[in-house]
RNA sequence: UCCUCGGUAGCUCAAUCGGCAGAGCGGGUGGCUGUUAACCACUAGGUUGUAGGUUCAAGUCCUACCCGAGGAGCCA
């Protein structure tokens, strides 16, 4: 391949030119060709963007017989002159002055110039990202992972990294994936790696309150794993969480970083990703546009739990499941309130203790915990917090209370014996947030390669 | 793990009451002076998820299993 005498430029940057360029150069894949009898329309996606650069290429083309060939998904870099289109559809295309094909791509290759179902391009995961919505959701991927940083930068939190591999087995949040050295069959932890059993995270909260008690506002992100056997569009067994910790802060405060920060992360989505997110709001959910407005625009509910039993009980057509306080919401009952009743965000607070973990704080009551879940329309849960019981005596009475071994949770109850202050955090949910900014509907479809129970093909 | 639905060409799907397994797209060949998932003509392409069973005859009916989807539980 001869020197390229001009730097490669994206296609976004191309797309968005403000005048013609004499020479420029191109580096991407194609994703469709049409032939005429004396040259070829390629357009050319290198995945700066959603949409694809038009290349013009003559028959008097020193190599157009290569050209000719190109296949769907081939490598190529075009060097040529950025001009005005001739054509309707687009204002810029490149007149090519060579071709250079970088890979030919067999007639093998999977993707099509149509549609393909989600389905089967969950069979190919690989290869996924080169269709215009898998490459949108991971180009918005990107983009929310780094507005989540910028969000709590902006407020003064510290990033902290939680451990991945954890020794306790904390809050029963899930079953736990094993971390072993030991050879299959053996299950003696004393000559295991660490000396005793130890398994990947399920939540990094534990661990991130201790540097809420020492530097502040605190938060961490990172993956977590749940070895659940749950084979739902909405659970994967490797998954990211957002969890924010803040000393002196009750769950009234909870509440309003919880709402800012989902309002602030749907607006960076609409200002920041607009082209990807009208391709979601065109072809994926019609809905998604109003939904994504209201979050912005509107107050969420607040609601206590026993106000919510309230609404459910009058609620005239009959739920699969009963209405009862003591229950857990269930779906429905959950959907019922964000999506028919309320039709936007709701915060559920000051759940019954007994169905809630033993570090919410416990109210005045003495019935009901401080804690909150935030629902959203189509997703349903999507953040679950609560202000942590900061009290020592309250806290170990709660643990005996729910059979939980002190000793398990020393380094934990240190934080209670040395200067404890109220103190609250939350976690959310990265790819359930995913899947309400751009109304992808399966979790496996926003995870770049998800792990689910029996694949873990890729 | 439970309930419901599904599995037919590379992909998306059709096949009436159990009676010759088909179309579009994609691939190949040829054509077309600006196309926009281009278009036109021709062409190749099948162990109907797997294993049994019923029947003169099974894509279609029965049994088991595998895989996928939707819902449920659990949760984020």
């Amino acid at each position: 391949m001869p020197t390229p005498i001009v730097p490669r430029s994206r296609v976004a940057a191309l797309l968005n030119a403000d005048a013609a360029i004499e020479t420029v150069l191109i580096k991407g894949w194609v994703r469709t060709k049409r032939d005429a009898k004396a040259f070829s329309f390629l357009e050319v996606n290198d995945g700066s963007c959603l949409k694809n650069i038009q290349v013009i290429a003559d028959a008097d083309l020193p190599d157009y017989a290569g050209v000719r060939n190109i296949t769907t998904g081939s490598a190529v870099a075009v060097t040529g002159a950025l001009v005005a289109s001739k054509g309707k559809g687009q204002q810029w295309e490149v007149q090519a002055s060579s071709v250079d094909v970088v890979h030919l791509a067999p007639e093998s290759f999977p993707l099509q110039k149509k549609r393909h179902s989600d389905e089967f391009l969950r069979t190919i995961a690989h290869l996924r990202p080169r269709t215009n919505k898998y490459g949108a959701a991971f180009r918005i991927r990107s983009e929310m992972a780094y507005a989540v940083h910028a969000f709590f930068k902006q407020r003064g939190f510290r990033y902290i990294h939680t451990p991945i591999i954890t020794g306790s087995d904390c809050e029963g949040a899930g079953e736990l994936f094993r971390v072993t050295t030991l050879p299959p069959g053996e299950a003696d932890f004393q000559n295991d790696f660490f000396g005793r059993e130890a398994s990947l995270t399920v939540s990094g909260q534990l661990s991130v309150e201790m540097f809420a008690l020492s530097l502040g506002d605190v938060y961490t992100f990172g993956p977590t794993f749940r070895a659940e056997n749950s084979n739902t569009s909405r659970h994967v067994a490797e998954f990211w969480m957002i969890e924010p910790e803040m000393a002196f802060c009750d769950l009234g405060g909870n509440m309003d970083l919880a709402e800012e920060m989902v309002k602030c992360l749907v607006d960076y989505a609409l200002t920041n990703c607009a082209d990807d997110v009208d391709l979601f709001a065109r072809f994926v959910d019609k809905q998604l546009r109003h939904t994504l407005e209201t979050i912005c625009a509107k107050d969420f509910i607040r609601l206590p739990y026993a106000e919510a039993i309230e609404i459910l009980g009058r609620v005239k057509k009959p739920f699969e499941h009963p209405v009862a306080y003591g229950n857990d919401l269930q779906s429905e009952h959950e959907r019922f309130l964000t999506e028919t009743h309320f039709r936007k965000p709701v915060i559920l607070h000051d759940y019954p203790k007994t169905i809630k973990p033993f570090y919410m704080r416990l109210n005045d009551d003495n019935k009901t915990v401080a804690a909150m879940d935030v629902l959203v329309p189509r997703v349903g849960e999507i953040i679950g917090g609560s202000q942590r019981e900061e009290r020592f005596d309250v806290l170990s009475a709660r643990m005996a209370e729910m059979g939980l071994d002190e000793m398990e949770y020393a380094w934990y109850l240190d934080s209670r014996r040395y200067g404890s202050v109220p103190h609250s955090g939350f976690g959310l949910g990265f790819e359930r947030l995913l899947m309400l900014v751009t109304g992808i509907s399966n979790i496996r479809d926003v995870v770049p390669f998800p792990r689910t129970p029996g694949n873990i093909a890729f």
